[in-house]
DNA sequence: CAGTATCCATCTGGATACTG
DNA sequence: CAGTATCCAGATGGATACTG
């Protein structure tokens, strides 16, 4: 990439970033490193997610092709969710970043609290 | 990092994700990739921000301990940010996600035109 | 089971005006 | 120059109820 070209981030970049950084994306993408995982399977090991997030989220993810939704025809209905190869490359990315925070939460809890110390 | 001990992120991992994804961060954090950068400057160069959000992410950043202030004894005021170590590592490990969204841009908007055909 | 539909509280950030 | 203060619109996401 050419840095120097550019001074700002892209509109496409903003975009993709938003979408990163929303409440529960990563979260799901998580959740389907390993394979498959059903609708009901997912919304139980995201402590928290509400149904409508869980069906938001996907449909984002699914959308930007980074997951692939799969209907089995059978009653009850069966609905799998999986990372689309992009998807994965995603998970991948994204990790470092998470990697980053975890290594770091310490030292900016520290900053933190010298941070409010001052006033 | 062990994965096995955890399926969902941690708070403060999400904690850190929110100051990311959030809509300056990253932009202040490039602006500063080559050294100290005065506010004015800063604002200058980063297209659409308010002088209340620049002023926000700053602190934010200040107060996670990713920039570090310096205020000149002045008049007018002159006061420099800069990247502290903390908040060089970010950059660097942001910027692999920054890449990874400019290189599948293409093929995220395709996915969305695609999907967005069906109905 | 896997959703949709609605409503509503909260949060984020933009506009504007003022100041040491 | 480098902020602070106030107000407000729109986006985000949670609760709840309903459905093929």
């Amino acid at each position: 990439m050419d840095l120097s070209v550019r001074n700002d981030l892209t509109c496409q970049v903003r975009d993709v970033l938003d979408r990163v950084g929303d409440k529960w994306t990563l979260n799901v993408v998580y959740q389907l490193r390993d394979g498959s995982r059903r609708f009901t399977d997912l919304k139980r090991s995201i402590e928290g997610i509400s149904q409508r997030m869980l069906t938001v989220t996907l449909r984002n993810l699914e959308r930007d092709g980074l997951v692939e939704r799969t209907v089995h025809a059978v009653v009850p209905p069966r609905v799998d969710y999986e990372l689309t190869e992009m998807g994965q490359t995603l998970l991948k990315t994204a990790w470092e970043l998470i990697d980053w925070a975890e290594r770091h939460a310490e030292d900016i809890a520290h900053a933190r609290v010298r941070y409010d110390a001052i006033p």
